[in-house]
DNA sequence: TTAGATGCAAAAGATTTGCATTATG
DNA sequence: CATAATGCAAATCTTTTGCATCTAA
């Protein structure tokens, strides 16, 4: 927590209460803002929306986390991890897992293919989880 | 058009004007609702917007069209090709651009390092396009 | 003390639904 | 002519903005 406060400082953030339980809700699993809320209402927790939404954009900004789209067009947030990896989401359930991939070569056909100059990337994965199928 | 016809016909929808001119307006170009429905505009052509999505969502259904979510959040379609492909979109202008890449490797691998059953990927490339870098 | 953070209400933007009217096969 | 398709209005859903109040440093 010491990190993140010095990490928020930095910046001028300033490490409160809601984004003390916003972070220690999050997780290597990919959640979306209404995930997290109800995570925090189990733990007899009440932070507004609002506050969810503008904390885990301060925490993208600051690295500490990563934001994904899905099929469904909501936003999912999970702990930045150091090894760059992607999502398996399935198609019944909407469970999503972790996949680590190494995709160097793809990156650089990629750029070879393309006019434009090429930043990053999405790939993301879609099937049936082992209890739905 | 006759294909259209008989392959809207196969499930019962019927070939109307509005869906000849959406279909018309398509391209292999990614477009979204509003681009899509501004291209009519220049044509002279006025159809509301719930029809384009709804003409969308079927041709989606009969794969005529593919649709894919970008970090904007709004769809964009174009017209399905035989070749799987993917994106890349300028992260100024937001222009989409189709690459083309071999990602047979890749799917193998996934395969391998999930639990789950993988049936289809979405992958999308980011950066900066020829006019704006 | 004071700038940044919170929570509520309300706005915004993309997409969907209900329903009366119109038009295709 | 029967049923599917259209267009308008209104609803939905996620996310954002405005603003008065609160609080961490």
């Amino acid at each position: 927590m010491v990190e993140i406060k010095k990490q928020l400082a930095a910046k001028g953030y300033r490490l409160t209460k809601p984004r003390q339980e916003i972070f220690a809700s999050l997780d290597h699993e990919p959640q979306s803002v209404l995930q997290i809320i109800e995570k925090l209402k189990k733990k007899n927790i009440k932070i507004d929306k609002v506050t969810v939404y503008r904390t885990l954009a301060s925490f993208v900004e600051l690295k500490l986390i990563e934001e994904t789209q899905f099929k469904n067009k909501i936003s999912v947030y999970e702990l930045a991890d150091h090894q760059h990896h992607h999502h398996v989401q399935c198609e019944k359930c909407g469970k999503i897992e972790d996949i680590c991939l190494d995709e160097k070569l793809l990156i650089q056909a990629a750029k070879k293919n393309s006019s434009f100059q090429i930043k990053s990337h999405h790939l993301e994965f879609f099937g049936l989880c082992k209890k739905c199928h």
